[in-house]
DNA sequence: CATGAATGAGCTTTCATTCAT
DNA sequence: GATGAATGAAAGCTCATTCAT
């Protein structure tokens, strides 16, 4: 955690430095990251640097929770009585939030989610944890009231689920940025929507790809 | 592409420099990478490697590529006449013998796996490039095929699934070891198969987690 | 000398910031030393460090003058009239005292001792030449009254002796202090007397360790 | 050790290298000694440095275990048959060849007596104990010969004088080269002899300071 | 073709000290 | 008198790459 200095810091030069760190870790992700080039950008002296954080893990440890706040309001009220609704209207939920706050911040969006791609460096094992042992349990409360619903197929296994819907976040992403790199669009200022990935990604995640050989009894739609 | 030097290496040779670069890689990502260690393990000049390899890219490259070719040879007969299979049979094999190649070789299938998950190392993105444009249009013929023969729903979004079976591997990956590594198995001589992980994983692909309604209709499962 | 205000620090600050102090410079030595960690572990705030000492000299010459002030509570009423008594009588008088102080506190022993083991670091040349300066016309007149006494040998080379005298001190701490290490004695708590060492040096000093042949007649030369 | 690499250097080279370490060492002990400078005052890249030594810890051990060797050159042909000498005799060999050594060799001397003075710094630790390792047997062989000629007293603590007898050549050279700084002499081309300083301490070892007290017997003194 | 010495920019981190509040 | 943010020089060390032999 950052030192108290830090929190201390005028909000202006608060900003600066995170938007310097922003930029770093987004185009060059954390081994690559320099501080000198931090600490450059946001025009501060090295020694200061150290007076805020710790080290380059504590900086970077901030800036993961800081994108996770900025994602809380992307939330719709929907996930304030989550237990009101569907589980893939949940699902959806999750997954559109996350989507348009990585469009709106897509350095931040990267960032947040290389945390689940990169096992070889070591601090992303554990802010990995720390994720899991968050959004385990939540998934896990979910699976099982919609279990309990009939909403889910009671023979799923869980834990391999809720591996899989957690991935499959960082999947959309993936998906979500190729295609707009593909179609060449200028990031700065895109306003389209992300559903048509999240509606694909939640679809698929309810009935998989497989036809339904009888044409009487369908399973739901899409 | 290493260069011509390398391959005229004796093979024992050869074999010793790909062995220290799979650990290296293995150990430390391609970011952490150490060239200094990797001709301090495998007993070679400094300068050597610089005969054998453009640089520390050329090494990388050219190691997916060798795993590639290991990988091929699990493959069982199957995949010698695809188009005589079930797409889903097809889907089980392919990942099959991925995972069977990352549980013999994980450090392997380690580095194999990163190329997926890491996009801000450039050279990750030229290499993912190249592997899409290799399974993509694999990928894409295998599933016109299920789809004309009513194997495979043909509302889906064909680039999207696409993306989704390749990334799925990955995640594949990431839930075998990651579920190893609970159990506290010992990885040397761990003979398990990895046929429980690729069942779940097709049964998803296929019939996702929504219960089905109707009690008449099964839509199979493992 | 520290400024004014530490001096009118209360007591209890100036208490915990000495001991800050002697738990940094008993661990790290003088040039390792951080101020920065005797601030942080003072709880003062670094500008506040400056407001009472010049500098790291300048609070370290403040522990050393503190811990000789300290060692005199350890002298016995022997010192006080120290023409009374024979000079040896009087050397271990001092040794003890010395060599107890060190055992009580081994953190403000070593800081003591180091000084007269260490001529690169500049400060310590200073002290070292104080000392002498204090040490050596009390240890002259001490061996001037013990030689017009007949109990020292009129022969020897003052300044070289008492060279050895100051020193011979710190090979006492030194060799206390490896024998209990040696011993693997838990330092806390320690309660065992410091006169078997004191009565090894000083035996030494008076009497050397030639043999002496005929219990009459001593030869020798050199 | 340094790496094979430093072996290989051109002896000019190496010279040079070793030389400037001597400077820097000299002038501010190990803990202040700066890489950069030593660098720079050889004229070699600081890469170069890391290619022959594994650290500052590897360099200042190469540097004692050279002026080790230098040392043995200064030793005369009474050592190559101790045990047909005196006890003292050998001592004063000993002691004479170091401290000659170290006259000719100012800064070489300063170093490796620094290591007898610096518990706080962990790398001397280790290089006293292996001095002690090395010098503590060879001094009690000598000294059990000594006994057993009768030319030492038997009665002596074996361990504390052997401490002694190492801790007394270091302050040899702190009093010799004291002198020599109250009498400003210049140390280049510092011919006069070190003998008056080994005498006094080898006829303080052999008889202490009491005088003895049958005014019949005399015990000399040089 | 093999070698390995040479390079210097770059890294993260610590430091004692100043000074405006 | 107390504070603690700001500073930038300096530290030890690693790196991929070049090149003369």
């Amino acid at each position: 955690m950052p030192k108290d200095t830090f929190f201390n810091l005028p909000e202006e030069k608060r900003l600066l430095i995170e938007s310097a760190a922003t930029d770093e870790f987004g185009e060059y992700g954390f081994d690559n990251a320099s501080i000198n080039r931090i600490v450059a950008a946001a025009g501060i002296a090295k020694g200061s640097f150290y007076q805020y954080f710790e080290d380059k893990v504590d900086l970077f440890k901030h800036m993961i929770t800081k994108f996770g706040e900025q994602k809380l309001v992307y939330l719709s009220p929907v996930m304030q009585n989550p237990f009101e609704h569907d589980f893939f209207t949940l699902l959806e939920e999750l997954y559109r939030s996350g989507l348009a706050f990585a469009r709106d911040n897509p350095k931040a969006g990267k960032i947040g989610f290389e945390i689940f791609k990169n096992q070889t460096t070591p601090v992303f094992e554990e802010i990995y944890q720390d994720t899991r042992r968050q959004a385990g349990p939540f998934f896990e409360s979910l699976l099982d009231q919609a279990i309990s619903r009939g909403e889910v197929d009671p023979g799923i296994d869980k834990g391999f689920i809720i591996h899989l819907l957690i991935h499959l976040q960082a999947a959309s992403f993936d998906y979500y940025f190729q295609t707009l790199k593909a179609g060449d669009v200028d990031l700065i200022g895109w306003t389209d929507d992300v559903m048509p990935t999240v509606n694909l990604m939640i679809n698929f995640i309810k009935n998989g790809i497989q036809l339904q050989k009888q044409g009487v009894l369908t399973n739901d739609q899409s």
